[in-house]
DNA sequence: CTTTTAATATATCGATCGTTCTATTATTTA
DNA sequence: TAAATAATAGAACGATCGATATATTAAAAG
């Protein structure tokens, strides 16, 4: 019915994300764009109307395939919920040790970055980041109706403490991304559940 | 011998640095500057020699009122090391209630944002964030010599946990600053030392 | 074919970007 | 009072910003 076009919505929200994960929003300029996916301003403007629109795609589609949309519900359906935790710190780590991805989360930068200032880019951070701490506090009650976690732990507030280790994680992942440290945060954070992650996977 | 400052450069810096600290680096404009401080960019050029020469004045500058330069001295030199810690993080919670100063943490946020890319201003946030893990690894040591803290405690590992914590907490007083949740987040970083803070100070 | 439709490129918009040139101002020293 | 010094303001620089108006292109539908 009409001309097609010459790249897909994912691929071209793909490239837009890495400009935007390597440099932050305000520093991502629209010739940084169209050099990165191939289009004019004109095309971008045409299919996401402004440069927050074309962010806050890039910021779904970043939620979407990072971790929320497949791994998080492959992780909750593990029957033992303790391997969920862990396997998803084991999965926030082989992201921080990939070598063809900018380091740190673009969600977590974006609310430092200034990002975030309008109220639906700052809505829709709000509720993906949500989206891991729910996840998080699901499998801590899941584990707590099995018996499989100290009786003194509060999912609610456990929950919370094992995002503040994704917080703190990510963000060291920026600063000092060494990963022995990261494993040792990961090692800090999951204690007090009474759980741990592999040393290391290939030394 | 010249024409006198108009303004002096502690002034000015505490001036910039609300505008940086809101907007960010690279969303901060020159024109932004002028306008807060009252100078010329002219001015401005000439006592910074660049933007990023006055963001890593303002940077410096930030680091040395912000805790550093008076308050980590001064709670190192308390008596009881555990109250150095303890002390740290009740100002870290004051600051994230205080009203007057934008939330979060400037240093954290140059990481995430743009602003750090330059080789001079990421070694000045290394360094100064660096300066903060130290303060907490010496408080430990000095607390496991005095034999106050449990035998299994590492000090250097428990140091990047304490900062680890730090950084959680900047962090989320920029997504979601809820004092209570704050306040939970350093509960569970200072748990596994058998340290902890004050419920509330004034509900 | 022709029409319709939408995706695209070209060119450009005024505004703003960081920066710099030039001249003026205020103070100290001689 | 004159010379020296440095901080300042005003004005403007070319470059780039986000955004848009117009025209062209390529496919589907008739």
């Amino acid at each position: 019915m009409s001309r097609p076009r010459v790249l897909n919505d994912d691929e071209l929200l793909d490239r837009a994300r890495d400009i935007f994960w390597r440099q932050g929003y305000a520093a991502t300029s629209l010739r940084d764009l169209t050099a990165a996916t191939g289009l004019s301003s004109a095309a971008l403007y045409n299919r996401f109307g402004d440069k927050a629109g074309l962010f806050r795609e890039v910021l779904r589609r970043y939620a979407d395939t990072g971790l929320s949309a497949e791994r998080l519900p492959r992780l909750a359906a593990l029957p033992d919920p303790r391997a969920a935790i862990t396997g998803f710190f084991e999965d926030l780590l082989a992201l921080s040790e990939a070598a063809n991805t900018p380091s740190g989360c673009l969600l977590i930068n974006t609310v430092l970055d200034g990002g975030a200032e309008a109220p639906e880019t700052r809505a829709l951070v709000h509720e993906r980041l949500g989206e891991v701490e729910v996840f998080l506090r699901a499998q801590i009650e899941r584990a707590k109706a099995k018996g499989l976690l100290p009786a003194r732990i509060d999912p609610p507030v456990a929950a919370e403490g094992l995002f503040g280790t994704v917080l703190a994680l990510r963000v060291m992942a920026r600063l000092d991304p060494d990963p022995v440290r990261l494993r040792r945060l990961i090692a800090a954070g999951l204690s007090p559940l009474g759980l741990s992650v592999p040393a290391a996977t290939s030394p």
